[in-house]
DNA sequence: CCTTGACCTTCCCATTGTTGGAAGGTCCAT
DNA sequence: ATGGACCTTCCAACAATGGGAAGGTCAAGG
């Protein structure tokens, strides 16, 4: 398969598989006589892997890391179970952090009236003006 | 005040102060003598705002309008209110597709012994080896 | 056999927001 | 006058992705 086969069967882009391989997340593919690249069966499940790993949210760097252990036959499960725990951390944090933002966007939000006249509480608390709409 | 002093009084850093002028979020900064640029009150005042809308994770392009339409003495409440609830709607989508992302792989590492031994359906589940793991 | 169109190659650029550094000028206190 | 703390501009890097240019390759059809 050349490399938009590859991107069709394994649902990442032709530019990002030759990122991946800039960036030695996956192994440099076989070339044709031409110096086209060929991928196998082997060679789209790892970008299925990839994919699937990137859906998740992992990192290229952990991405790379959780390869790295599923073509290790002597990793141990705790070693995977860690970098997905530590991944689950990390995306748990923008979560709140996002979440902190939302409420506070909503209260604002609520007490702006919304119409054609200028004042807004939104504005107010950006600019420090506010007095508090209520304690944040 | 100095940039630096600035930077302090604000909580925007001075790269960041440069930044935001060399993209038009604030206005080029008067010019002392020599050439460093100074900042008065109402200066200071633009840049807590710039600050705090970050935090609320406006975008700089956000931000801009946001300045714009707190400057505007004829603004309707219903732009900025529109502005905020389009961002909350982007925040909620980031932390809807996070929240999936966690669900999916704490429902993986809950099952991973994470013990030494290789097995994983974590590893499982991004091969697409699972079978999967009591349904995704 | 040659053309055409779809594919491939590499290389560079842009994005978003932020930080780091280099090379050089300024300010103030000693 | 010298040093240290500040300022200036410019350039690069990060992460992950997409866009495009310039050029080579392959297969089908005339």
């Amino acid at each position: 398969m050349n490399i938009g086969e590859a991107a069709k069967a394994s649902g990442v882009s032709a530019k990002m598989i030759r990122y991946y391989e800039s960036v030695g997340v996956i192994p440099a593919a076989q070339r044709s006589e031409s110096g086209y690249r060929r991928y196998d069966d082997a060679a789209i499940h790892t970008l299925r892997f990839v994919r699937r790993a990137r859906d998740l949210g992992f990192s290229v760097e952990d991405i790379t890391r959780l390869l790295a252990l599923w073509r290790d036959r002597n990793r141990s499960s705790a070693d995977v179970k860690a970098l997905a725990l530590a991944h689950i951390k990390t995306l748990q944090g923008k979560i709140a952090a996002m979440e902190d933002m939302v409420a506070t966007l909503r209260h604002l939000a609520e007490h702006c009236h919304g119409d054609a006249r200028p004042d807004c509480p939104i504005l107010e608390d950006l600019a420090g003006t506010g007095e508090d709409v209520a304690a944040r």
